[in-house]
This record gives C-alpha cells, structure tokens and sequence, in this order.
DNA sequence: CTGCTATCATACCAACCGGTATGGATAGTA
DNA sequence: TACTATCCATACCGGTTGGTATGATAGCAG
C-alpha cells in the first residue's frame, strides 16, 4: 500500500557549497531528513531506506553517524524538543508583571500558532503515539515542554496573590490544559471540521474565571 | 527484535462450545484478538500472522472476514469506541440536577477510573498517533467519546443559569479538557514519574473557580 | 447421501525490512 | 606523493511483511 517512493525530489538535496568542508553538514543533513520522515510516517512505518534517500545519502552513512533506527530516532526527538523548543522561553520573565488578562492572551496566542504549526502537530502525534515504546522520550517531552510552560504559568500565580489561586500549580494546569487539550481534539484529532471551537471563546472564559471571582474566592469554604 | 512469538497461549482460544453452530464467533474471536493485539503494538507493528495467533485461527480466515489490515484496523476501533463507549452514557439524565460539586466529582471520578485503565490510555495513544493516516476514524473517537462528554457537561451549565456561565460550552471544554490533559501528561506520557499532581487538586480548584465567583460573574466587562 | 460453506494446515509469493560488505572515488593532511 | 577518512554505488543478507493458493476436513441443509 505505501511502496516504495521513487525519491522524486532528491537530487537538489546535499549543499551544493562546503559540501566536503565540514564533515558535521552529513549528520545534520541526516538529521534534518530523518525528522521530516519520522514525523510524517511515524517510528515503525519509516523506512531508513527513505531516510537515506530523503538525506541525498546511502545507507550506510547514515550507519556511520548513528548506532541503529532507534537512535536515530532518540536523537531527531532530543533535536526537537531540547535544542528547539528551549529557545521559546527566553523572553519569560517580562510576563510576570503583566496584567492577568494580557497574561492569558500570551499564552493563548502561543498556543494558537503551536496549533496551526503542522509539524508541531506531528511531534505531538508522535510522542504520544510512541509514548508506551519509547518512555523516555516521552519524559523528555515532559520535561522540556509541558512542565516549563506549566512552571512559568505557576510562577505567574505565585507571583499575583491578588488574585486569590490557592493552588497555583493547578490553576496552572487548568489553563494550560484547556489549551493543550483543545489542540488535541480540535486540530491533532480533526474534530474542528465537526465541530469548531475557537480558542477566543476559552480564553475568555478562562479570564472570567480567574479574575471576575479573584476577590470572593475561597470564602465559601 | 520483536520476533514473532510462538503463540504460547493458543490451544484454548476457540469457544469448545458452540464452535460451528455461530458462524459470527469466528469473527469476535478475530476481533478480540486483533484488539489486543493492536491496541500493545500500533497499527504498522502489528502483523497478520499474531493477530492469527492471538485468536486462534488461520490467516486465510481473518481475510474471509476482513478485505484487508486496514478493514480490520477500522473494525476494531469502531468496536472500541462506538460499541463500547456508547455504554457509559446510559445515566446522564440524573446528573443534570446535582449540585454543581457534585456534578465536577462526577465527572472527577469517571476520568480517575479512566486514568487507571491502561486498555484505554493504550486506545488513546493509538487514536492520536494514526489520527493522520486515519482521520475518519479520529472523527468518530470525537464523535462518539469526546463531544458526548463535552455536550454532556454543556446541557449541565446551560440547566444551571444560577452559576452565570456566559458560553457554557468554553466552559465544559474547560472542565473536561483539564481532565483530558491531565490524564495526556501525568498518565499517557507518564509525567507522573517526574511530577505527580493528583485529580484531586484539579477537581478543587474547579470547584471553586466555577462556585465561588459564580454572583460576581460577567460585572467587569 | 450430496453438495455447500467455513475452517483447517501448509506452503508460497513478491516486496520490503534493518543492517552489512566490498570496492572504488574523492578530499584533506603531511 | 602517500596516507587516511569519508562517502559513494551496488549488491547482498536473513527475516518479516501483507496477502494468496491448494487441498484436506468437518459440520450443516436439502
């Protein structure tokens, strides 16, 4: 059913400049193939004959730079998340002084362009899908990208007693969540062409939540 | 790597009983089986041949029941979700009268029990893993498993107009998505190791998010 | 008893898999 | 110029894949 590509566009692939200079563009040029393949087809499903072809290399080069398929595919994952998405969160600290309000509009913003992102969608599927075959990519995945968005919303609420969170780590998790599992159903699982739910309509919501009721939380018990 | 087990548990698949008088036996055998089989490797590592093993029966004859692995991929998901699922929704009605922290440890409770089920977490990771190559089957696990609950938790916040929720369906999102992530990062991508962070704060916290402003709501903007 | 259907066991198929071997071409280095 | 390391192309390996063919066995309907 899905045989073997031609390899139709391949020929335009290795730098045509430096192309002997600096034996390190081979392994990137692997790599860079190697996350394309992966993340459109899955781990079981990727062919290192693909690979090959998609880097503008023979196989066994590909076998020089990495032990096995599966480090080739620990190491496009360590490249995705760690080297990638750390550089998201430089700009963090100037968001703690920030009104609730805008607060939430960061974060919603950044999630509607992970959302529209195809390849982030693509990671996502991936690391869940393999979640039960590769543990500790999955924990890398933790570790690197849902618990730093989560620590930098619970700083926030630490941060801005006024508004009454009495348990900062979970009213980070609500807020988070409520994104990460409307990209989840509505774009990772398709469900907005079933039926549509626009991200403003959560974050308003969730602005409601937090600072209409800040000042009469937690009276009640 | 993972070679092909000799079917160690084989000799007392088929039903002793009733063995030709059904002929539809035949196929739950192979449905069960392929079940199991699909939801530990995933769609691509799972082979015809072990489906066959786990059930008990010839190669030839899941192919007389199903086109092709595709057909019974299909087959089985739908089995999984719409047979099986569909059941858990007979007892809603009651839940639309229920003080509204009754109503959030009800559904608190229904995500704890599927949080610490890991054939359900298994189904998971497959849904969101094969959601590109088989986007129908995606619509129907939304269909059928999440905007059931999602319009569910809808009707209950349009019955209770007391709790002043502007657009009740951002809110059920809310709710429902806190706990769909929580059980996506703590459970599925096994985050729990790294950091715990129970139900329980998360059910507290939106309790009183949703109670305790619920007469101050919608006075700001 | 006579088909008919479903299943059995086994063997087979071409294609593809991950991974290796060989041997030649090319480049940087000394 | 000679050495070394990298990469090339090609071919090969045993094993597995999805799927099929053959021919035997057994139960059921007439």
């Amino acid at each position: 059913m899905t045989a073997e590509l031609p390899s139709n566009t391949n020929e335009l692939k290795p730098d045509t400049e430096d192309k002997r200079a600096h034996p390190r563009s081979k392994r990137d040029q692997i790599v860079t193939a190697a996350i394309k393949v992966f993340l459109e087809n899955g781990y079981k499903a990727t062919s290192m004959n693909r690979v090959a072809d998609q880097a503008g290399v023979i196989k066994a080069t590909i076998y020089s730079h990495f032990k096995d398929k599966e480090q080739l595919f620990i190491a496009i994952i360590e490249e995705l998340t760690i080297k990638k998405i750390d550089l998201n969160y430089e700009d963090i600290e100037p968001l703690m002084v920030l009104a609730p309000e805008v607060f939430i509009d960061q974060i919603s913003n950044k999630f509607s362009v992970l959302m529209d992102d195809p390849d982030y969608l693509r990671l996502f599927r991936l690391m869940v899908g393999e979640s039960e075959r590769f543990p500790e990519l999955a924990s890398i995945y933790v570790k690197t990208v849902i618990l730093r968005g989560m620590d930098l919303a619970t700083a926030y609420f630490d941060s801005h007693p006024e508004l009454n969170i009495a348990d900062s780590a979970a009213m980070a998790h609500i807020c988070a969540g409520s994104f990460v599992s409307l990209m989840t159903w509505q774009q990772v699982l398709g469900g907005k062409k079933i039926r549509t739910l626009e991200v403003e309509r959560v974050t308003k919501m969730l602005k409601t939540l937090i600072c209409d009721g800040a000042q009469h939380r937690g009276k009640n018990q």
